[in-house]
DNA sequence: GTAGGCTTGCGGCAA
DNA sequence: GCAAGCCTAC
């Protein structure tokens, strides 16, 4: 919360107006613009869709449209509604705005992402839904609990109905914009035997009374603000002049809802609705993502104004000729054809098959050491992955060749467990009815508060209808508690007062809305940073870390030590809390040079001058599990994602596919991907490895394309890899225990013919050592270690020494 | 109440 | 192959 909006309706000297000439005729942030891009700039009235396909330019067009749009003095920043998905998008658009336009973006109170814009309306209007303007944001961990403790109270088996589960599929709804009575009959009956509109109903009624709302409820319930009071929709009808929105085919029906309202101040056709995206980087579809959003806009906003950026200034012909060719095979697309303009062909897509994982890693480490020796930085390469585990592979491989990697995307910084742990200290000290972080750490370095104890003060506060925190200081004045656990609550109170006082010698906040600050009156006796310190130290928190000996301890310090200097940057612990629930990105380490680990999914957006995507296997890309779920619309997401992956090349491109991939824990013998049939010849250069094992080139039936040359089987190669290769396709047929090398890999073998071992067999286990066999029950073996006494193991455990 | 061992299940992941 | 959660034994 940096900048204050009524102060910036105000014309500042200085500011905006004297950055760029007095109507000159092109000012200079048009130049270097193409056609296209100028117009989309220039063309601010009306609704206009800007369909930007990859590399086109497309954030330079929405921040020097913006730039244009308070150059030409047509709004004022805090007129202007900038919408984004993600927090990183924002961050950048502010910045590039900023280089644009100098200071004036201080003054853009309305670009943010979805959630943080609606949480900034909620906040304002808090009690036309029922909350206080001091709500908090649940994230998924504390929904989960939150729902666990529904089913638990309504009687439903957690078990057959998990609470994963459910979370999920309200956050489906709320992705729709549908309540609790919105639920279509097909899906109540989905879960806990058409109990749904009952729990959902309870769920929303508990985050009321937990004065809470989770991200869905962020937009939803603005949807019912706007709806419920019009006066109030109103008002921001009158100050939005200008609505702009980034990657709008991620949208889903909620944010549409939510953005038709507010273009509603006009009519449609005159609606200034400027949103930006490209039909063929739709891939959220699982998220809710509705591409039928952007795919319907012209009719949604009769007379819009459509821009085609086609001209890719990133990839070599040979690369934007692959993904152009691959994605024609999508039906439901408005359609574009991407131009490069990058002089040179380049170089081909070069197609590799390998035999398995290990060996994709080994090639790509190689590689990328010889792209390295000529002189590449590995900032400029990356690996992207469909799915997460084939990270492995790669990370064990660069290990051992000391190549230099990040991994990006992987679990969030502030979903650790420490993390996690340290803000729900923080929560309670800011708001002690904070009851799912009361829970969260009561226990949390053990204080032998356990469940028994944690039943008498649900109880408790049931029945007394407050917070757990209120209920416990009843409490510790009863007799109700054992002594010991009594003291311990009592003592923790205490503690929890004594940080609330230091935390109220700390400059209030949150009544920066209205008023102005002052700044420079208020002296910090504690800044909220060594207040956190003191909490954590205190509370025996770190202590717990430092006594720990496991491998993640130091790191999980590590990150307490960030966390806690991130806090510096931040006015009061509450906005310092507000950004946390809305952010997830950490600052990523940027400054070494590594190659970069992710996702397809994450890699939207970005570029690199080589650009390696293994894994190019039926099956796993495209992902089977989305084709049952999906089917057809499902294979084009997954042919959009390839799309995306391919557009992240400037230079260089390498497609792999191993014949062996081990999913689940088992190997499976593989079919390329039929994306690769989807590649035009021209652009691409297939290549054999020529390994020890296999190279009989593709194989499999993915449809009788280039790739489809021989029957894997009907070779006359004898390698080891091919007999394994031939005895796995077999016993995969035949549905019996799968193994490999004579290894038994797959579980509950018990086929009768009883164990492989003997009772009195000498054998080794890998954590235990050696011992005897003393008893053998189907695939349970009862062992007595020389060293760890005796045990019951699954004989897939033990080996023969 | 806790630790350790086994079982189970498994996608991409913003806010 | 691996992590999270469950169950059992202390």
């Amino acid at each position: 919360m940096a900048a204050e909006p009524q102060r910036l309706d105000r014309p500042q000297a200085g500011s905006i107006t004297s950055q760029f000439g007095r109507g000159a005729a092109a000012p200079d942030y048009l130049k270097g613009l193409n056609e296209e891009q100028r117009d989309a700039v220039l063309t601010t009235e009306g609704p206009l869709l800007v369909l930007a396909g990859a590399g086109t330019g497309k954030t330079r067009v929405l921040t020097t449209r913006i730039a244009h749009i308070l150059n030409s003095k047509k709004a004022w920043p805090s007129e202007i509604l900038s919408v984004t998905f993600t927090n990183k998008a924002a961050r950048e658009m502010k910045e590039r705005i900023g280089a644009l336009v100098g200071a004036g973006v201080e003054g853009m109170p309305w670009l943010g992402t979805f959630h943080s814009i609606g949480a900034r309306l909620l906040r304002r209007h808090a009690e036309l839904v029922g909350l206080r303007s001091d709500f908090t944001i649940l994230d998924t961990d504390d929904q989960i609990r939150l729902i666990k403790q529904l089913l638990e109270a309504a009687n439903i088996d957690e078990k057959r109905w998990p609470a994963r589960q459910f979370a999920g599929m309200m956050d489906n709804w709320k992705n729709r914009g549908q309540l609790p009575t919105d639920v279509s009959m097909a899906d109540r009956s989905a879960f806990a035997n058409g109990r749904i509109p009952e729990l959902y109903q309870q769920y929303q009624d508990r985050l009321k009374t937990l004065n809470a709302t989770d991200f869905g409820d962020l937009l939803l319930l603005c949807i019912k603000l706007f709806r419920e009071n019009p006066d109030v929709l109103a008002e921001y009808h009158r100050r939005f002049k200008y609505i702009l929105v980034d990657e709008y085919q991620d949208s889903n029906v909620a944010q549409y809802l939510w953005l038709r309202l507010l273009a509603q101040g006009k009519p449609a056709p005159e609606a200034n609705l400027c949103v930006v995206g490209d039909d063929d980087q739709s891939i959220y579809g699982w998220r809710g993502a509705e591409v039928d959003n952007i795919l319907r806009f012209e009719k949604d906003f009769p007379g819009a104004k459509v821009i085609r950026l086609e001209r890719n200034y990133r990839s070599t012909s040979n690369i934007l000729k692959a993904a152009s060719h691959l994605i024609a095979n999508n039906e439901s697309r408005l359609g574009k054809t991407l131009q490069t303009d990058v002089g040179e062909p380049g170089e081909l897509v070069m197609v590799t098959s390998v035999w398995d994982s290990d060996e994709e890693a080994r090639q790509v480490g190689e590689e990328i050491e010889q792209f390295q020796r000529q002189g590449d930085a590995l900032n400029s390469m990356a690996i992207l992955v469909r799915a997460s585990h084939q990270m492995r592979a790669f990370e064990e491989r660069f290990i051992t060749l000391g190549l230099n990697y990040r991994v990006i995307g992987g679990p969030r910084f502030y979903e650790r467990k420490e993390v996690r742990d340290a803000l729900a200290y923080l929560r309670l000290v800011s708001n002690p009815n904070d009851d799912l972080a009361f829970e969260r750490i009561v226990n949390t370095p053990k204080r032998g508060l356990g469940d028994s104890t944690l039943q008498i003060l649900y109880d408790a506060a049931r029945r007394q209808g407050t917070s757990l925190t209120t209920a416990v200081r009843t409490l510790v004045e009863t007799e109700e508690l054992k002594p010991k656990q009594r003291t311990t609550l009592r003592q923790l109170m205490d503690q929890f007062d004594d940080w609330a006082q230091r935390a109220q010698a700390v400059p209030p906040e949150d009544a920066v809305e209205t008023e102005e600050l002052a700044p420079g009156i208020v002296r910090r006796h504690t800044s909220h940073a060594d207040l956190a310190r003191q909490v954590l130290d205190e509370s025996g928190y770190t202590e717990m870390w430092q006594n720990d000996k496991s491998a993640e301890a130091e790191g999980r310090l590590e990150n307490l030590k960030e966390l806690v200097n991130s806090m510096e940057e931040f006015d009061s612990l509450s906005g310092f809390l507000e950004h946390v629930s809305l952010v997830m990105d950490r600052d990523t380490g940027e400054a070494d040079d590594a190659v970069s680990i992710m996702t397809l999914h994450s890699a939207k957006g970005l570029e690199f001058e080589t650009v390696f995507l293994p894994g190019w296997e039926e099956g796993l890309f495209p992902s089977q599990r989305t084709l049952d779920e999906s089917g057809r619309a499902g294979l084009e997401e997954e042919r959009r994602l390839a799309y995306v992956g391919l557009t992240r090349a400037r230079k260089r491109l390498r497609v792999s596919v191993a014949q062996n991939r081990l999913t689940h824990g088992l190997w499976q013998s593989a079919i390329p991907s039929r994306f690769l049939d989807e590649l035009p010849a021209a652009a691409v250069e297939v290549k054999d490895t020529g390994s020890a094992y296999g190279g009989y080139g593709y194989g499999g039936r993915s449809g009788g394309g280039r790739f489809d040359t021989r029957d894997p089987f009907d070779s006359l190669y004898e390698t080891p890899g091919w007999q394994r290769a031939r005895a796995q396709a077999s016993s995969r047929k035949s549905a019996g225990p799968v193994t490999i090398d004579g290894d038994l890999v797959a579980r509950s073998v018990d086929d009768g013919r009883g164990s492989k071992y003997d009772v009195g067999e000498r054998v080794f286990h890998l954590k235990f050592g050696y011992g005897r066999i003393e008893q053998i029950e189907g695939n349970k073996l009862t062992i007595e270690f020389e060293k760890a006494g005796r045990k019951k193991v699954l004989e897939s455990f033990v080996q023969k020494p």
